[in-house]
DNA sequence: AAACTGAGCAACCGCGCACTG
DNA sequence: CCAGTGCGCGGTTGCTCAGTT
């Protein structure tokens, strides 16, 4: 009794569990407008019945636009060995080093496939070599090989029927991450964002009625709107939810969810 | 077809650090 | 210097779903 820190927010006043796609709505277009300068006050000003935490977590997570999903390349998974060798569960630090990819879901590759594979490999000696040895040196060089073929795949793709990007879907979703990185800047600069709160009643009323949104006020609205576009094709992208996906990886459930949420995005454009 | 099991992943928890008054 | 506050991080939990029996 009265030992330990008080806890982040009352339990009982917040929901848990698995976000909706209004949550998640209310919080995109929140963080887009305002930016996340304080965690902690961020679910009260976009009346989220969320812990702070909770919101920031679901934010970095999943929702960032520059969040890169599905499958590690075998790249990727090579990078976080060697990564981790250096840094050990660091997984911040890991992240830090892979564009796109987030702490959370490093950590749960390495506990679900890596690790085993590590024990598997270290049981078999024959495994193939890695293409990088073992140092921290060497690890920050298997990253520059990386960025190297990215860069290069971003200058030299000035269309989309770019054949490198075709071939490995991994440097194509890294292209799309510089490509929003702008995006992400503005939204991580609150000064830029800055808009007066009595401005909020329209934005709430339209949160809360997205089919009622014409009387927003369309100028500041169009200005954000090519962005919310790009944002939203990306989204598409990353989601699998264009017409022509291949993707085969994504449960029905998740694509039902997220084909609702991205509606209610084109009901904000529109 | 139903029950069971394990893998994968999103989300939560609590600690430590940095910052501020 | 100290206490309070907020954020970030790493560990853990628990739900969902696919594969197996």
């Amino acid at each position: 009794m009265g030992k330990g820190r008080a806890p982040c927010c009352d339990k009982t006043k917040v929901k848990r569990g698995p976000w909706s796609p209004e949550e998640d709505l209310k919080l995109i277009s929140f963080i887009q407008k305002f930016g996340h300068e304080n965690w902690r006050s961020l679910p009260k000003q976009s009346g989220l019945l969320r812990c702070g935490k909770s919101c920031r977590l679901r934010w970095i997570n999943y929702l960032r636009p520059d969040v890169k999903r599905g499958n590690f390349s075998a790249e990727e998974e090579e990078m976080i060995i060697k990564f981790h060798q250096s840094y050990g569960n660091k997984w911040s630090k890991i992240a830090s080093k892979l564009p796109g990819r987030t702490d959370n879901e490093i950590k749960n590759v390495w506990h679900t496939h890596l690790k085993k594979r590590l024990v598997k490999s270290s049981a078999s000696p024959d495994e193939p070599a890695s293409p990088c040895s073992s140092d921290k040196t060497q690890a920050e060089d298997c990253l520059n090989i990386k960025t190297t073929r990215d860069s290069t795949t971003s200058a030299s793709s000035g269309g989309s029927n770019n054949s490198n990007q075709e071939d490995d879907p991994n440097i194509s979703l890294m292209f799309e991450y510089s490509q929003f990185n702008d995006i992400i800047e503005e939204v991580d600069k609150p000064d830029l964002l800055e808009i007066p709160f009595d401005s909020d009643l329209d934005i709430w009323s339209f949160l809360d009625a997205p089919n009622e949104n014409s009387s927003v006020s369309r100028g500041e609205e169009e200005c954000d709107e090519d962005e919310v576009k790009k944002w939203l094709k990306h989204l598409e992208n990353e989601l699998g939810l264009e017409e022509d996906d291949n993707h085969q990886h994504h449960k029905e459930g998740a694509q039902d969810k997220d084909s609702s949420l991205l509606k209610t995005y084109e009901l904000m454009i529109h």
